[in-house]
DNA sequence: AGGCGGAGTGTTTTT
DNA sequence: CACTCCGCCT
């Protein structure tokens, strides 16, 4: 053993139990995660076979670390490896099961812009208006079903809406069968009931996995649930570790009541919980616990800490965005300059993505390096979509929406309405497009294909044809991936269409260098396997070990900062309707999640928080507000360092730091000044909408733009150097 | 066929 | 603000 670990009383008593249910419950900073380890150490100690041990987590990144803490301690001749996800770890049963499943070996699984695409066939292929019916509520709705293991046949039509999402959702079932193509939730619910049709597999599974061991059970939904049930049967060896107030998942279908049903379900269970904190100053718990006071549950076990009382929380309030994120990075290089602290130990945490692009700017501005964790995923950017989907292609010829995304890029002669002959002339013959593609190439325009295509149509793609072709034979030869990653490169010429492509900026080459590392970083592995980990992990900073952030600030969401602590912890852009977000307001059980995720943010702090939100905030829309978020108030006041506190001790007041930044705004906009044309009351003439009234005209880059309330249109934005627009005189 | 730009729309959070 | 869609032009 390399290194010994305390545990307190409690701890012990969990990770020693006998075999069977146990239940963690336990709050933040408690050690649920030690407990977890330690607990896979002790069963390998105790003779069982690292082997027959699964961990679970939710996010890679999780696992990943739960891996490396398992591993440094135990002897270096054991491999651990059964730690993962719940989407990795049935996807890799779904593909060793092929033959059972209702999926071939060859699956690829389907991100969230996959699954739109072809949600979005599915409502043209129904004739959905999706105006009315929106393309993302279908998809969540669709997805919450799954969820809970509700398939198409199960889905309850039992109104009008339901009637169209339930067509959709079986057209869009068998658009994914067509492409070999999963989703995420397919994965769970594939696996579920597998195991719960076909008993041989069921107990086969039981042998391989006899202790289970979950992390952040609380955020469990009903299909996990299901799927731990079945694979501890008859073993009844689970062991997970939860708390309900950390549960911030139930968009998704988590459902903290797993943790009940558990008890219920389990009378045997043995529950464990731990008080005892070993994360933070008393300082912070007690403002994070009065935070989550507010929501109500039964039974909540109180924290105590030993640490000193530490320091007030700060409180900061900014004129704008840009001020804010400043105000974030000034502080943390104060505190450096002061030798105060390092870099690598803060971090800043907001609610959504979009809010990390002004922190970024300042961050750059000061030539501060940090590193962002999620966001704008890696995997996500077109120039890797791209190649990926060639690459889902060649391995899966079945693949019609990767098909789709690249038959023409770069330009090769083939537009919609090839692409759309080609499909549609597949379909009467039962075949994928992809087969008629490699028939016409090998029979050539004497091809019955090709009477049906077109010969413009074929020629094109023909010479599509003989590349795929190519890259196929490399594939089934057994060639090593990454090469045929880079045949693909090579000969689209890759490099020079996104040089020659003004949509594309300095860094996609370089993205794409990095894509073709990750592949040779996946030698080991094979084809379907490097596709399966890039679609699961969706995140490039899990794989990119070498820029290991240490003594560097991260960036992240409050999602992505669940399990994880810091010392220092900036809760940002805490305005009320950010967190709260907005779209929670009418929903109390949705306001209590918000409430759940900003203790989560709190509890992460070891030692500083800094709470900041702004005067002027403009996002998207019109919810900018400036109040500061509910949740704030329900700090004790004698917690926080207010914003009248610290201003006063920087000597300026509220008004007059304002007051600099709306000059300094001023200044900038003089630069760009130009003469408006129009003002809001102004009555206007345009050729296609007739008259209106203007509403609001505003610069818009070195034009302007003019929103206009028409007689009989309603209000449009137009720009007004295009609109051809006229004042109606009077 | 393909590129471009205007108009419209709205995505919180992640596997 | 950033994305997608559609129509117009070459
Ligand atoms: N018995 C102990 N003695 C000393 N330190 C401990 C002990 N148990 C846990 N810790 C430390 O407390 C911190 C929190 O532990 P851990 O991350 O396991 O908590 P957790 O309950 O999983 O937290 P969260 O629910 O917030 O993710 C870690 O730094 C861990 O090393």
């Amino acid at each position: 053993m390399a290194n010994v670990i305390s545990l307190n009383f409690e701890q012990q008593k969990a990770v020693t139990a006998d075999p069977g249910p146990v239940l963690v419950l336990a709050g933040p900073g408690s050690g649920k995660t030690r407990v977890l380890t330690q607990r896979f150490t002790h069963l390998i100690t105790q003779g069982i076979r690292p082997n027959v041990i699964l961990a679970v987590t939710f996010t890679n990144r999780a696992s990943e670390e739960m891996r490396e803490r398992i591993q440094s301690q135990v002897d270096s001749h054991i491999v651990i490896r059964n730690v993962g996800t719940f989407h990795a770890l049935c996807a890799r049963i779904l593909r060793n099961e092929s033959d059972s499943s209702v999926v071939g070996k060859d699956f690829v699984i389907f991100d969230s812009a996959d699954q739109r695409l072809l949600i979005k066939q599915a409502m043209v292929d129904h004739n959905v208006d999706d105006a009315r019916y929106k393309l993302h509520k279908i998809h969540s709705t669709i997805s919450t079903a799954k969820n809970d293991l509700v398939n198409a046949d199960n889905f309850s039509r039992d109104s009008y809406y339901h009637e169209i999402v339930g067509r959709i959702y079986e057209r869009y079932q068998y658009l994914l069968h067509q492409n070999n193509a999963l989703d995420f939730d397919d994965l769970l619910m594939n696996v579920v009931s597998l195991l719960q049709t076909n008993p041989v597999l069921s107990s086969k599974y039981q042998d391989i996995y006899q202790r289970i061991l979950v992390d952040e059970f609380q955020d469990t939904n009903l299909a996990q649930y299901q799927l731990l049930r079945l694979l501890s049967g008859s073993n009844r060896d689970l062991f997970v570790v939860g708390d309900p107030d950390q549960s911030i998942y139930r968009w998704r279908g988590a459902d903290y009541r797993n943790v009940e049903r558990f008890r219920a379900d389990y009378l045997d269970t043995v529950v464990i919980q731990l008080n005892k904190n070993y994360r933070s100053t008393q300082i912070i718990l007690d403002a994070a616990t009065a935070v989550i006071s507010k929501n109500h549950v039964v039974n909540r076990v109180k924290l105590y800490s030993d640490f000193h009382e530490g320091e007030k929380i700060v409180l900061h309030e900014a004129y704008d965005e840009e001020d804010e994120s400043h105000y974030i990075v000034k502080t943390i290089s104060d505190y450096v300059a002061n030798n105060q602290l390092d870099p690598g130990e803060c971090a800043v945490m907001y609610r959504t993505n979009a809010q990390s692009r002004s922190i970024e700017e300042a961050f750059v501005r000061a030539g501060m390096p940090y590193r962002l964790l999620g966001a704008t995923r890696f995997y996500a950017r077109r120039e890797i979509k791209d190649l990926l989907a060639y690459m889902r292609v060649i391995y899966n010829q079945y693949d019609n929406v990767s098909l789709g995304r690249i038959i023409n890029v770069p330009a090769r002669g083939i537009g919609s309405k090839t692409l759309n002959k080609l499909f549609e002339y597949s379909d009467t013959l039962d075949m994928h497009p992809v087969g008629v593609i490699l028939e016409l190439t090998e029979q050539g325009l004497e091809s019955q294909h090709c009477n049906a295509i077109g010969q413009r149509g074929s020629r094109a793609l023909i010479s599509f044809g003989l590349l795929l072709r190519d890259w196929i034979a490399l594939f089934e030869k057994g060639e090593v991936v990454s090469d045929i990653l880079d045949s693909v490169v090579n000969d689209i010429d890759y490099e020079n269409y996104i040089e020659n492509n003004r949509n594309f900026g300095a860094d996609q080459w370089e993205n794409v260098e990095e894509l073709k590392r990750v592949f040779v970083g996946f030698e080991d592995r094979d084809f379907g396997e490097i596709l399966e980990g890039i679609a699961l992990i969706a995140d490039v900073d899990t794989l990119d070990n070498d820029v290991a952030g240490e003594g560097v600030p991260v960036l992240m969401t409050l999602h992505a900062a669940k399990g994880l602590e810091f010392p220092v912890v900036f809760l940002v852009g805490l305005n009320d309707g950010v967190l709260p977000h907005h779209r929670s307001f009418d929903e109390p059980e949705e306001m209590a999640e918000e409430r759940r995720l900003f203790y989560v943010g709190l509890t992460r702090a070891k030692s500083k928080i800094h709470l900041s939100y702004s005067f002027r905030r403009w996002t998207s829309g019109f919810d900018s507000s400036s109040i500061a978020s509910r949740f704030i108030s329900d700090i004790p006041l004698d917690l926080l360092l207010s914003k009248s506190d610290y201003i006063d001790k920087s000597n300026v007041n509220i008004s007059s730091k304002f007051n600099m930044r709306v000059k300094s705004n001023v200044y900038n906009d003089k630069v760009y000044q130009i003469e408006l044309q129009f003002q809001s009351g102004q009555r206007v003439i345009h050729d296609h909408f007739g008259s209106g009234i203007v509403v609001e005209s505003k610069l818009l880059g070195s034009d302007e733009m003019v929103i206009i309330a028409f007689d009989n249109f309603g209000i449009k934005r137009l720009v007004a150097s295009k609109a051809n627009l006229t004042l109606e005189d009077d």
